[in-house]
RNA sequence: GGGCGCGUAGCUCAGUGGGAGAGCGCUCGCUUCACACGCGAGAGGUCGCAGGUUCGAAACCCGCCGCGCCCACCA
């Protein structure tokens, strides 16, 4: 056996096939040193250097292949590299307080293959790996977990330790302590994290990751704020806002979700001034009391009469102008609709449009507040009666203020009929618990509406893939009423890096907002003091006090691509990673994650975050619903991976098409596992024993292999530029299944042949192929196709270029003669399946002899055949092979005597 | 109500103008010197329905039906 000497002997000038990562990579890829009496490969593994295993397994693969890739910084990011050479990677940070599950596994697996085929493309590729922190599930899952509240009231306890077990009822601690707590439970969530994702075989390079309430994200965070806020794009106002009841907080349009909900509509009487009365309907009707407009469509004749009159409500007395709105619809209830302050977000438009008056009821606890009735507080025709019936319900909650007031209003006939219970859509925060309501309260906005042209066309800019999500980002964008609501009345965030003087009278000035200077950031101003002042003189006259919220979790998470690339800290990496490359996500994130982000980056830069867009599909039950939190958490990823392996859950997620929901579905995962094995054998049967290189593929059936090789790795490249790792991976797959059934079985008589000459070729088909195969399953396969290269190469299969038909070899000798060859492989494939049917149905081992098979087809294919005639003999175990030109295509099996 | 996607074998899906396919499952057979975590063979389909374009449609166009998702509505 020659050695020494490489596949490649003349590697070509494209630098695909020079390292991106400097000295630790091998450019090119060693052959002839290989086979079982090889001593080239390396113990990179602790393996007996150059060995084909007797029984090559999966089993500690994933162990032993994960200790090597850290070992030898596999995935380390070349911070070196000039930008044209880097493929940045916005990586999704998922929710450290959530557990991963299966959908996680799916889609970062998608983000893995590509990242992994762009790394053997010569791309240095910029993949750091987020966690975000930041946020209400993290605060829920420390609250649950001690069983303590944060009440910023409570001040810090330098000395405090949580609870040994959570107390029946929860104790209350400062915004500082319950911080901490925060962290210190989210670092060991991020070390499970980062162990499953190890597992799973990500290609991230560990030593790069963030998080979204670390120190970097929120001086990125709070720099981007300021400079929002110099410019003028983000405000704050006191305003009607969404608002969750049980957090407490406001929420942003993104954030909400409808909920179908059993709900009752109550027909209602209200009087009116000519003596009549005006009939409403109203899901709710704890509101009434709110109530500042009755509003008919314009061109409603039925209500014409009483438009410009004034209603009374009923019990509280209360008089409102009856009112037009074309929003208003006929159709619904009476056409006559009670607007309230506020009662759901159309209430705030015909506020807000006909200058309505302010009659809130409801407080940011969800209950319904003291409100003064009669000459000091909300007019009243009958205060006394106002004040008795709102007595029924104040401090009670909107459920338990609206079957009190059912009964009022049952009992003073004012009520029309029964209520009818109907099944609504409700509005709900997506985390919360109970509908969302509208609270005023002072927020901050991003100005969002007055960019919806422009963020339309930064849609277009972007390449999505696949292509038609496009629609759901223009949906949402065109769809956008408000603008962007930020603030968060929570503690685990970035805080807004503002004070507020206070006056001489003890008035918060939000309108002379103070901010720190640039070198400052990070800031609290909960504990640091602005300059020019004494921490002294917080909250008191004269002095100062901190704003109290802290951002919304994807106020942070929408500059994902401004902390991984460092923005404003480290100027070379920024230069070098932004805008990134590509940003991988799921399809029901592209109007909150995806849509901000562009934003920000809009805002800030004038440009968009990436260039690519690759979102994927959810995962789906077997019986298509959407996976269930409960039952993810059944099957945990970590199971999973136990149970059948790292590259057959890779398998099966790399199988779901780029945005395609997609069933989990665990016989597909053994057939990954299948293949994985299918890869060892295949490998250790080519490498074993393996014939001289001769050269180059002389023989017909060698170089058709070989053509048909190159047209797959073609398609398989063409398909991973345009982000479907599906379509690569299918592609690889049917190949690489023939080539076992068939290829491999017909040259097995040449291989064997003890004549260098006869078996040159094979030898280095083989090696070409083989070695094309492996890489082309690396990205999907790590684990297994790392085993199978370290049989016979020295350095990893991950760092080693991407295969290229190419290197396959001057192939071409004309198109007549490739086109001959290739029909060759289907007679000699079609001739081979209907020895093998006769001998299958006289049940008879595939390795009897035939005695004489008589082909009859065109001539076209029998001189095709002729170029695999010997091997065609050999894999049929056929003594005489004979052909007879006919129209038909027959097979003529004479199994050797006795046989049948 | 608007939009997007999907509908092909029992299941999961590939196939975008000219032979209806793969894997799994099922049936039968074979321990063949890479692999029994294997190999070979077989059964199984009016390609959702209806119309149109075309010499020719699973594919292109129109309509309808069904499923899923997104958005809007929410009195």
């Amino acid at each position: 056996m020659e050695r020494g000497s490489t596949l490649f002997p003349k590697p070509p000038a494209a630098t695909h096939w020079l390292s991106a990562r400097g000295g630790r990579h091998v450019a090119t890829i060693n052959l002839l040193t290989a086979g079982p009496d090889g001593d080239a490969a390396s113990t990179r593994a602790e393996r007996p250097a150059g060995r084909v295993p007797e029984r090559p397994s999966l089993d500690g693969l994933e162990r032993r292949w994960g200790e090597v890739w850290e070992r030898e910084r596999t995935y380390a990011f070349d911070r070196g590299a000039p930008r044209e050479r880097v493929f940045s990677i916005d990586t999704p940070p998922p929710t450290v307080s959530g557990s991963l599950h299966v959908g996680h596994v799916f889609s970062y697996t998608h983000t893995d293959a590509i990242a992994r085929y762009r790394r053997m493309r010569g791309m240095d590729v910029f993949y750091p790996m987020g966690w975000d922190d930041n946020g209400l599930p993290t605060e829920r899952r420390v609250q649950n977990y001690y069983g303590v509240r944060c009440d910023p009231q409570v001040p810090y306890d330098p000395g405090f330790q949580p609870p040994a077990a959570p107390p029946e009822e929860p104790l209350s601690i400062s915004r500082q302590n319950f911080v901490a707590l925060c962290l210190g439970l989210t670092e060991s969530d991020e070390q499970a994290f980062e162990d499953l994702w190890r597992k799973l075989g990500l290609s991230v390079d560990w030593s790069m990751t963030y998080t979204t309430i670390g120190p970097d994200a929120q001086r990125i965070s709070q720099r981007s704020f300021l400079s929002l806020l110099e410019r003028g794009a983000v405000y704050q106002l006191e305003a009607p806002t969404l608002w969750d009841v049980d957090f407490q907080t406001a929420v942003a349009q993104a954030e909400l979700e409808d909920r179908e909900r059993p709900g009752a509509m109550h027909r209602v009487r209200f009087g009116h001034d000519g003596g009549g009365e005006a009939l409403i309907e109203t899901t709710r009707p704890e509101l009434i009391g709110a109530c500042v407009a009755l509003l008919a469509h314009p061109d409603d004749e039925r209500h014409a009469g009483l438009v410009g009159s004034q209603a009374i409500t009923p019990l509280f007395g209360t008089r409102v102008p009856v009112l037009t709105h074309p929003l208003v619809s006929r159709e619904k209830g009476t056409g006559l609709v009670m607007v309230c302050t506020f009662g759901d977000l159309t209430d705030v438009v015909w506020w807000r449009e006909l200058g309505l008056p302010v009659r809130a009821l409801l407080g940011p606890d969800g209950r319904m507040l003291p409100v003064p009735w009669g000459d000091a507080g909300f007019e009243s025709e009958d205060p006394e009666r106002a004040r008795a019936a709102y007595a029924e319900l104040e401090g009670r909650t909107v459920n338990q203020a609206r079957r009190r007031i059912v009964e009022l209003l049952a009992e003073s006939g004012d009520l029309v009929g029964e209520p009818q219970q109907i099944q609504h859509a409700v509005k709900f925060f997506e985390k919360g618990e109970r509908p969302v309501e509208i609270v005023t309260s002072r927020q901050w906005f991003i100005r969002t509406v007055e960019h919806q042209a422009e963020l339309i066309a930064r849609g277009r800019e972007l390449h999505w893939h696949p292509p038609y999500m496009r629609a759901r980002f223009e949906d949402w964008v065109e769809g956008l009423t408000g603008d962007w609501c930020i603030s968060r009345q929570r503690f685990f965030g970035v805080p807004f890096p503002v004070w507020y003087p206070i006056d001489a009278q003890g008035t918060i000035r939000h309108d002379q907002p103070i901010v720190p200077g640039a070198d400052r950031l990070p800031i609290d101003p909960a504990s640091d003091v602005p300059d020019g002042y004494e921490p002294a003189q917080r909250g008191v006259p004269g002095g100062f006090a901190g704003d109290p919220d802290v951002m919304d979790t994807w106020a942070t998470s929408s500059l994902t691509p401004q902390i991984v690339s460092r923005a404003g800290e480290d100027e070379d990496l920024f230069a070098r990673t932004f805008p990134m490359d590509m940003r991988p996500q799921a399809h029901d994130i592209i109007r909150t994650w995806l849509f901000t982000t562009v934003l920000r980056s809009h805002l800030d830069y004038d440009a968009l975050p990436w260039r690519e867009a690759a979102i994927s599909g959810w995962v789906l039950d077997p019986d298509r619903k959407k996976m269930s939190k409960s039952k993810g958490n059944v099957v945990t990823p970590m199971h999973l991976l136990e149970e059948h392996g790292a590259d057959a859950v890779r398998y099966w997620a790399a199988r779901g098409r780029p945005g395609a929901d997609t069933a989990f579905d665990a016989q597909q995962m053994k057939v990954g596992r299948r293949l994985a094995v299918k890869l060892l054998n295949a490998s250790k049967f080519a490498l074993a024993d393996l014939p001289p290189d001769g050269g180059e593929a002389s023989h017909p059936m060698d170089r058709a292999m070989l053509e048909r090789l190159a047209r797959v790795i073609e398609e398989a490249s063409d398909s991973f530029e345009d982000y479907d790792y599906s379509r690569a991976l299918q592609r690889s797959e049917d190949f690489f299944w023939w080539y076992c059934d068939y290829y491999l079985e017909l040259v097995k008589g040449r291989r064997y042949d003890p004549d260098p000459a006869v078996s040159a070729s094979v030898g280095h088909a083989l090696r070409l192929s083989l070695s094309a195969l492996q890489r082309l399953f690396a990205p999907f396969l790590p684990f297994v196709c790392e085993e199978v290269w370290s049989w016979w190469q020295e350095s990893s299969i991950h760092t080693a270029s991407w295969p290229s038909p190419q290197e396959l070899g001057e192939l071409g000798d004309g198109a007549g003669a490739s086109a001959e060859r290739d029909l060759a492989l289907d007679v000699v494939g079609d001739v081979l399946r209907e020895v093998r049917k006769a001998k299958s149905q006289a049940r008879l081992p595939m390795r009897a002899p035939v005695t004489k098979v008589l082909v009859r087809d065109a001539p076209q294919r029998l001189a095709a055949l002729a170029l695999g005639y010997d091997d065609l003999r050999q894999a049929g175990s056929i003594e005489l092979l004979d052909t007879l030109a006919d129209e038909e295509f027959a097979v003529d099996v004479e199994l050797a005597a006795g046989a049948s």
